[in-house]
DNA sequence: TGAAATGTTGGGGCG
DNA sequence: ACGCCCCAACATTTC
C-alpha cells in the first residue's frame, strides 16, 4: 500500500476497534492500522459480555491502562456502548473514516455481531478483521474427514503440526493520532467498578491489570513456572503462570507467552515444564475451537444423553459451595480463595467443580456462571469447556463416573495442608467450621446411580 | 487431569 | 520343615 504523508494530514481515518485484545505490542489489528499510514481512531464499545464482578473490574483497569497508553501518543480511546454497527457507523460517518480494522472473536454473540457489522457496513467501509488470539485459527485444524476434532489429544498433535507460532514484535507500535472531536465516555460512565460495598480490596492486592502488569508477569515467568511440571498441582506453592486473565483480555498475545516459555526453556527451565506449559496454551486454543464450532457449548452438553441427567436444583446447597462453607476445607479453600482474589488455583477448580457437579448434583451451568462471576479471567470458552469437561458431558473423555475424593485430592495436592489453612483460618483458629454438608462416599453412590439413568438413555 | 473394589503376590508369624 | 493364615503392597477391574 502506497504510503504518503500528505502535508496537513488530510487522509482517511482508520478506526481500531479494540475487544479483547487491550494491548499495544505485539497485536495484528494495531500492527494493520498503523501500516496503512493513516491517522487511526482508536476505539472500545462496551459489550454484552462485559459482564462478572471480578471481569469487570479488571475490564475498567485494563481500558485505563490502554488509555493512558495512548494518551502519551497523542490521542486517546473512544469509548462507546450501544452496538457496534451503530457506534462505528456513526463514528465513520462524524469522521470520515473509510476502513475499520478489528480482531476477530469467537464467541458466538460476537461473531453475530461482526456478521451484522459486514452487513451494515460493509458497504461503506473497508472492513479487516484479523486473526490474532490463537495459536491457529479454529478453521485450520481439522479431522481427514473435514470435521472438527471432539478430543484434545488428537487435536493437539494434528495443532501441533502446524507449527510454533510467530515471534512477537514487541517494539511499541506508533500510532498516529487524529484530531477527531468525537464524543467518549468517560470510563467511569460504564460502571465497571463495584460502588458500595467497594468488595475490590482483595482483588487490587492481588493484581495488576493492564499491558504493563501483563508484561511484568511475564518477566517474573522464568521463576514462577521454573518447576511447573512438577509444582502446577499444587496450590500450596504457587507455581504457575496466573497469566490467564492477562491473556482473557489480550492484554499480551499468546505469541508472547509462547516466546517467554521457550526463552525460559533456553535459560534452564526442564523441556518437560516447558511442554507442559505450552500444552496450556493449546488447551486454551481447544476451548476456543469448540467454542466455535459448538456455539451451544456455554448452555447445552455435548453429549445430548446427559439433558437427562437428573440434576437438583438446591439454592441453600449452591450458596453454602458459593461462599465457602460445604465443610470440605479444599473445596472451601478454594471458593474463599477465588472470593477474596477473583481467581482460584486450577486443580482446586477442578475439585471444587467436582464437587458441585458430583457430590451436590447441581447442574454445571450454576457453577459455571457463578465462575464467570467471580473470576478475573473469567472467560466463556475455556470457563464452559472446563465445566463441560468436569461434569463429563463434554467431548473429551472425562467420564462422568470420574469422582474427585475431595479429601484424597486434599492430601495429594496440599499434602502440608498449607492451602487449606490459609484460606479456611478456622481450622486452626478454633472457630466453628461447617460439618460436611453431604458425606462424600454417600454422594458418590448417589451420583454413580444417576448416571445410570443416562447410559440407559443412551 | 480418579477412586473404590477386587484380585494377586509374597513375606513373615505361627502351630 | 511345612502349610496355613494374615495382611501389606501392588495390579487390575469396575464404576
Amino acid at each position: 500500500m502506497g504510503f504518503l504523508r500528505v502535508a496537513g494530514n488530510r487522509m482517511a481515518p482508520v478506526i481500531l476497534w479494540f475487544r479483547r485484545n487491550l494491548r499495544l505490542r505485539d497485536n495484528a489489528a494495531v500492527r494493520e492500522a498503523v501500516e496503512t499510514g493513516h491517522p487511526i481512531i482508536p476505539v472500545y464499545i462496551a459489550s454484552p459480555d462485559d459482564a462478572g464482578g471480578a471481569s469487570r473490574w479488571w475490564l475498567h483497569h485494563s481500558l485505563a491502562g490502554l488509555d493512558a497508553a495512548l494518551r502519551t501518543q497523542g490521542t486517546s480511546l473512544v469509548i462507546r456502548s450501544g452496538s457496534p454497527p451503530q457506534q462505528l457507523a456513526a463514528i465513520a460517518s462524524a469522521t470520515g473514516a473509510d476502513q475499520l480494522i478489528f480482531a476477530r472473536r469467537l464467541e458466538p454473540f460476537a461473531r453475530s455481531e461482526e456478521r451484522a457489522l459486514e452487513n451494515d457496513l460493509g458497504d461503506a467501509l473497508d472492513i479487516l478483521s484479523v486473526d490474532d488470539s490463537l495459536l491457529n485459527p479454529p478453521e485450520r485444524v481439522m479431522t481427514q474427514s473435514a470435521t472438527p476434532y471432539r478430543v484434545f489429544t488428537p487435536f493437539y498433535r494434528a495443532a501441533s503440526r502446524l507449527g510454533e507460532p510467530a515471534s512477537p514484535d514487541n517494539s511499541l507500535p506508533r500510532l498516529q493520532a487524529h484530531e477527531h472531536g468525537l464524543d467518549s465516555l468517560p470510563l467511569e460512565a460504564l460502571g465497571l467498578l463495584p460502588q458500595s460495598p467497594d468488595w475490590a480490596g482483595g482483588l487490587r492486592e492481588s493484581w495488576s491489570p493492564g499491558e504493563d502488569g501483563a508484561l511484568a508477569r511475564l518477566d517474573a515467568l522464568p521463576d514462577a513456572v521454573l518447576r511447573y511440571a512438577e509444582h502446577r498441582d499444587r496450590p500450596d506453592l504457587d507455581g504457575t503462570s496466573r497469566l490467564s486473565p492477562h491473556l482473557h483480555f489480550g492484554e499480551i498475545s499468546v505469541r508472547q507467552v509462547w516466546a517467554a516459555v521457550r526463552a525460559a526453556e533456553s535459560r534452564g527451565m526442564a523441556a518437560d515444564s516447558a511442554e507442559a506449559l505450552l500444552r496450556q496454551l493449546y488447551w486454551r486454543d481447544f476451548s476456543y475451537y469448540l467454542l466455535f464450532h459448538f456455539p451451544r457449548l456455554p448452555d447445552a452438553p455435548l453429549r445430548e444423553e446427559f439433558e437427562r441427567f437428573p440434576w437438583v436444583d438446591d439454592r441453600e446447597l449452591l450458596e453454602a459451595w458459593q461462599q465457602g462453607r460445604t465443610g470440605y476445607p479444599i473445596v472451601d479453600a478454594g471458593m474463599r480463595q477465588l472470593w477474596h482474589t477473583g481467581w482460584m488455583h486450577n486443580r482446586v477448580r477442578m475439585i471444587a467443580a467436582s464437587f458441585l457437579v458430583k457430590d451436590l448434583m447441581i447442574p454445571w451451568q450454576q457453577g459455571a456462571a457463578w465462575f464467570l462471576d467471580t473470576l478475573v479471567d473469567a472467560d466463556l470458552a475455556n470457563n464452559s469447556a472446563s465445566w463441560q469437561w468436569v461434569a463429563g458431558c463434554g467431548t473429551d473423555a472425562a467420564p462422568y463416573f470420574r469422582i474427585f475424593n475431595p479429601t484424597l485430592q486434599g492430601q495429594k495436592f496440599d499434602p502440608n495442608g498449607d492451602y487449606i489453612r490459609r484460606w479456611v483460618p478456622e481450622l486452626t483458629s478454633g472457630e466453628v467450621y461447617p460439618a460436611p454438608i453431604v458425606d462424600h462416599a454417600e454422594a458418590r453412590d448417589r451420583a454413580l446411580e444417576a448416571y445410570q439413568l443416562v447410559k440407559a438413555a443412551r
